[in-house]
DNA sequence: ATATTATTCAAGTAATCGCTTAAAGGATTG
DNA sequence: CAATCCTTTAAGCGATTACTTGAATAATAT
């Protein structure tokens, strides 16, 4: 009976542990944005394949992740919706309840910028008075991407501003809100003389609220 | 630049990181009930004050715990509503995605009975045509418990059966919907010949769904 | 079949975790 | 201020974790 009782919190216990590594938290975070093979998570992440894989392991055992082979590769997944909840929920409270958590987020993300809920941005595109941005690495908007997007990575944006049709306020939009990309975007474009604004949140929030997701270019 | 990156999320790793014991969120599942004292808390879940203390360190570091002292006990309570939340989502998450979590969870609350919900048991408790009893131990029903509600500990129940005002059904809660207890109140009064339901989740739910609690008796 | 590519597994090591026992702090009481 | 009660901290030890390197497995290509 007790031992039952015990069986149960160390197997909630087991997926918070997932969760407990900053590494994994990286990696849920790029599965969030969509599949994606081992070695492509590896060399996004910057780590060794058999840490990675190992790590992939870890969340497949908590039951965060699911993997699928496709011919020699294997692609990896969140297990479901509700496991990005579960990380914007402890991102969310980590922030809150934390004074470290937000002295490294203001470090990381920078001052802040200007803002743009996702109904704005709805009707901003359907009124089409904006230029929407996807600063993500390219792979990712590949994944999946806000329908109108245009993929100008974070690393290209200051030499493609031309691109960036005149005269409309410009969105960009990257993994989140604890990702940097859509921050340091606005800041370059505005270097560049115009107005911009970041998605208050990112791809895997306009997925999971049913908002439709473009797939590859 | 990268090294805010992993501070931050590390720091979203030290909140898991919290979560990630059994033991711990056994204690978070006391602490839902209630501000309590740590050495309420070490006799209650069987473990040593120094143990206990030492994992309530733990999780405050984690913000998910806060400290009050008083005279010369000290007070813990969870630190937000939203910890709470988080833990709750936590628990379902793994019970969606673990099949061993999944089995454990039978293992530890036997077979389904009938349930009730918030909603239903608002409404039923304002006709009147229901019993509420609280199997909680009396320390967490002092704590808080839902208005109108019979403070019964599982250990008595059987013995003051005929406690219960005849002629009605009788509703069973406890501390969420993975605590036995309630599961094992319906069947001792079922046992003892009247319809019994258990609430389907706990009075921390009730809780933080707004509605009123009462303090002591 | 052999080679190649992608992933997982295994072994080793330093660091961390969870628990116990014992000592130290803090606050109240006599 | 000494005695007591409650809590925290420290030290020690076995178990687990994170990372590295190197070997094993799986599927595909030559």
């Amino acid at each position: 009976m007790t031992a039952a009782k015990e069986r149960l919190n160390d197997g909630f216990a087991r997926v918070a542990q997932g969760l407990a590594s900053g590494r994994r938290i990286e990696l849920l975070d790029q599965l969030a944005q969509g599949e994606r093979p081992v070695d492509e998570i590896a060399e996004t992440l910057e780590m060794t394949i058999a840490n990675c894989s190992q790590h992939l392991q870890v969340l497949r055992r908590a039951g965060l992740v699911a993997a699928r082979r496709e011919g020699n590769r294997v692609w990896y997944r969140l297990a479901s919706e509700s496991v990005a909840d579960l990380l914007e929920m402890l991102r969310n409270v980590a922030f809150d309840r934390s004074a470290e958590v937000r002295a490294a987020a203001e470090a990381y993300l920078g001052g802040p910028v200007e803002e743009v809920g996702r109904d704005e941005l709805v009707a901003r595109l359907e009124r089409g008075d904006v230029v929407l941005v996807d600063v993500r690495p390219r792979r990712e908007f590949v994944a999946g991407h806000i329908p109108g997007a245009l993929s100008i990575p974070l690393d290209e944006l200051e030499a493609r501003l031309t691109e960036l049709p005149a005269g409309l306020d410009v969105v960009a939009y990257c993994r989140g809100r604890f990702c940097a990309f859509a921050e340091q975007g606005v800041r370059i474009i505005e270097a560049g003389g115009r107005r911009a604004f970041r998605l208050e949140d990112g791809l895997p929030e306009w997925r999971r609220a049913g908002l439709s997701v473009s797939v590859a270019s």
